[in-house]
DNA sequence: ATAAAAAGATTGACTGATCAGTCATTCTTT
DNA sequence: AAAGAATGACTGATCAGTCAATCTTTTTAT
C-alpha cells in the first residue's frame, strides 16, 4: 500500500472514531493526513469507498490479532478461551479501533460486499461452535445464536474493561471471571 | 402532548430507524407528518432537540413495557425472569423502534442531559443486582460488569429472534433457553 | 551523463447539491 | 378583531467530488 493511502487511512480512522462519520467532511480527513483533497480522491473512490477501505483495515488487523498463537489443535475451551482473551486483548490495546468497528458493524454504511468479503474469515469460529454442539459440549441451541451470545459478552467485558481502565491483576480476574461465566452458562 | 406534535415524533422514529437520523432531513420528517417544515421547529428547537425526545419517548414506552406485571415482591430470579421475557417481548413487538433505541444508545447524538434524566428510571434494575450478589444468588462479580452481561445477552436473544423471525414455541423455547444461560453463567 | 519529453501524481479553488433553520405571510381559533 | 398556529419559499452554510494547472518522477534520445 502506498505511504499516502496508508496516511489517509489512518487519519479516517483517527477522526471517523473522534468524530463520527457524519461529523467528518474528507476535507479534513485530507488535512489531517497532510495531503489535498483531490488526492483522497486519486487513492479512494468516494467516501463511501473510503469507509469500506476502513473497515477491511481494522477487520483484518482484528483478525490477525486474535489469531497469534491460536491452538490449532488444542481443546475446544482452549481454542474458545484464546479467542476470548486475544478479543479482549485487542479491544483494550486500541480503544479507539475497537470502538470504531463496533460502530462500523452496526451502522449499514458499509457495503453488503464488503461485509460478506470478510464473514468468510469468521467460518473457522463458526465450525469451532458446531463442532463443540456436536460433541454435546455445549448445549444444544442454534451455533448462529451461541455465536451472537460469545460475541456480546466479549463486548461487554471489553467495554467494562475499557471503561474501568482496568490493568494488571484485576483486569486479568475480570477477563477469567468473564469467560467462567459464558462457559459455565453455554456448557453441558 | 399536542397531536401534531405526536404525528412529528412517530414520523421520525419511522423515518430515522428506516433511513437513519444522518439520511432523514427535516424537510422528509414534516412531510411524513403531513405537516410543513416550519411547523417541526415550532414544536422542536432543532434535530438535535427531536432526536432527543425521539429518545426520551423510547425509553419511557421500554420501560412501560417491561414494568407491567413487574412481581415486585417475588424472588430475583421471577423479577429478573420477568425483565428477561418482557425486553425481548417490546423488541420483536416493535422492532423499527427496538433497532432505533439501540442506534440512539451507542451513537453519542442523545444529549448527556437527556441520557442521565432517563437512567435514574433503571436505577431499580442496578439495584437488584446489587442484592442478588449480596445474597450470594450471583457469582461475585462488579454490579455494572453483570448488567452490562445481561443486557448484552438481551440484546443477542432478541436479535437472534427477529433475524429468524421466530413465533409460537420456537420462540418461546428460544427466550427460555437463553434466560437459562444467562442464569447458569452468573449463578453460583 | 545530460537534456528534453512524456507520464504520473498532487493540488486546491470551484461547483452543484443538500439541508437546518428563519420569518413574512396566510390561515384558524378564540 | 385579536391572538395563535401553520406555512413554505428562502438563506447561509456545508460538503462530496471535479478538473485544469502545477509539480515530480521516469523514460527516451543524444
Amino acid at each position: 500500500m502506498n505511504a499516502k493511502e496508508k496516511q489517509l487511512l489512518e487519519a479516517a480512522i483517527d477522526l471517523f472514531a473522534k468524530e463520527g462519520f457524519w461529523n467528518t467532511p474528507t476535507s479534513r480527513i485530507a488535512k489531517h493526513a497532510g495531503v489535498a483533497t483531490g488526492t483522497l480522491f486519486n487513492y479512494f473512490e468516494s467516501k463511501d469507498a473510503l469507509i469500506d477501505a476502513v473497515y477491511k483495515q481494522l477487520k483484518q488487523e482484528w483478525i490477525s490479532h486474535i489469531m497469534i498463537g491460536y491452538p490449532q489443535d488444542g481443546a475446544l475451551k482452549e481454542r474458545v478461551e484464546h479467542i476470548w482473551f486475544r478479543h479482549i486483548d485487542w479491544g483494550i490495546s486500541f480503544p479507539t479501533r475497537y470502538s470504531l468497528m463496533t460502530q462500523l458493524k452496526l451502522s449499514d454504511l458499509v457495503s453488503k460486499e464488503m461485509q460478506q468479503s470478510q464473514e468468510a474469515e469468521l467460518a473457522f469460529a463458526y465450525e469451532m461452535i458446531v463442532q463443540g454442539i456436536a460433541d454435546g459440549v455445549f448445549v444444544d441451541i442454534h451455533p448462529a445464536y451461541l455465536g451472537k451470545i460469545f460475541y456480546a459478552q466479549l463486548e461487554a467485558a471489553v467495554h467494562h474493561a475499557t471503561e474501568n481502565n482496568l490493568t494488571d491483576m484485576p483486569l486479568t480476574r475480570h477477563i477469567t471471571q468473564g469467560f467462567e461465566i459464558f462457559w459455565k452458562g453455554s456448557t453441558k
